[in-house]
DNA sequence: TTTTAAATTAAACACTTGTTTAAATCAAAA
DNA sequence: TTTTGATTTAAACAAGTGTTTAATTTAAAA
């Protein structure tokens, strides 16, 4: 008789093919059989320790969303830090966990199209980030700035310079010819110019 | 006895319906019956007409690309306007066109990531457009300033302050509360300050 | 070693999905 | 009106796909 205790082998070896086929796939496009061929396993045991595709999707989905902004919190919420310092923080951050996994911004935008109302809970970590000392820090540039540009653009910006590399790098590497070693240059140069930029934008 | 000159009614529905449909959940999760449905009309009229699901999808695929590019071959290519000007009629062509297709950019993200060689024929257009009289501008507004930023950068923060609010637009309308109207009015400011914010790029 | 329950497997099941078939309908030409 | 070919339909087909079953293997406990 064994004891079930920590996840089996074979559930970690499971877990971590639908992670990567998903997130490379998204949910319709990737079959059970492919995840038990890349695990290495008998198909029926996919059901045997995760019940159904769609259990094992929702914790692949759970896991992403939590990769993606854990960290995250406690970097944009101490006072310790200047916001030209978080700034660089947080691009660093993300520039390095999306190296780590670039199909992570499209697969959220993928299945949450599919599912717009399925995962907002999850992202009520989202609304911590919205009420963070980063963004305090933010509405107060603004007010020395007497600027009143809108907030959600700034956040929009920095989103944007620093994920859509990534989404849109199939098309980059079809239309340039680039390499990933080149893609990976590129993306470090990123990392000294966007808090730049982003400041600019507060001053302007 | 009919003859088939210009595309029948139930031709054009179907193409419609699998337009739609497809842009919105992709090549996997749509489904011929789905399809079918949409346009109002029997299953087996969509192989009557295009042979395949496959043979419709690509039909689907270049039109968008075409869509997607179309215009800006023209635009970016006069030396009627100087690159201030080109630039803003860029943005203003883009987001109008996404504001009526939101659905495109990440569809041709999926798309291309699923197959990433199949559609560089088409992405040619890309090509032209990256030796277009827009880019010699840009250009030479870089040796002007002395700067020795890689162009790819600026046409990258381009696309990406344009496109990107449409591709995390399920993320944004669950994470802060805004509905369509307040959508379309928040690109409209867009319109005004992307341009601003590209010139800022090349002058520090 | 024997027993026992968990882990694994091959096979089958039920449903989905893309496609084809053969018959029925329709509309124009003879 | 009759004929003819295009259009449409219901049904079936074959392969794909998520899941279950029942038998087998494995490894720990007795």
């Amino acid at each position: 008789m064994k004891i079930t205790t920590s996840p089996t082998d074979t559930e970690e070896k499971i877990k971590q093919a639908a992670h990567k086929l998903f997130q490379q796939k998204g949910f319709a496009a990737t079959k059970t059989r492919d995840i038990a061929e890349e695990a290495g396993i008998n198909v029926a045991l996919l059901n045997y320790y995760f019940r159904s595709k769609q259990k094992l999707f929702e914790l692949v989905m759970l896991k992403t969303i939590n990769d993606f902004f854990s960290g995250l919190d406690t970097l944009l919420n101490t006072t310790e830090t200047s916001l030209e310092e978080k700034l660089q923080l947080f691009v660093d951050h993300y520039i390095d966990f999306l190296l780590d996994n670039p199909d992570v911004p499209t697969f959220i935008i993928m299945e949450l199209r599919a599912h717009p109302e399925k995962y907002t809970k999850q992202l009520g970590v989202a609304h911590r980030i919205r009420h963070s000392v980063f963004i305090k820090q933010f509405q107060e540039a603004f007010a020395e700035q007497r600027t009143d540009l809108n907030p959600v653009h700034i956040l929009m910006n920095l989103s944007a310079l620093v994920a859509f590399p990534f989404v849109s790098a199939p098309l980059l590497k079809t239309a340039m010819p680039m390499d990933d070693t080149q893609f990976r240059q590129y993306m470090q140069e990123r990392k000294k110019l966007i808090p730049n930029w982003i400041l600019n934008m507060l001053q302007s």
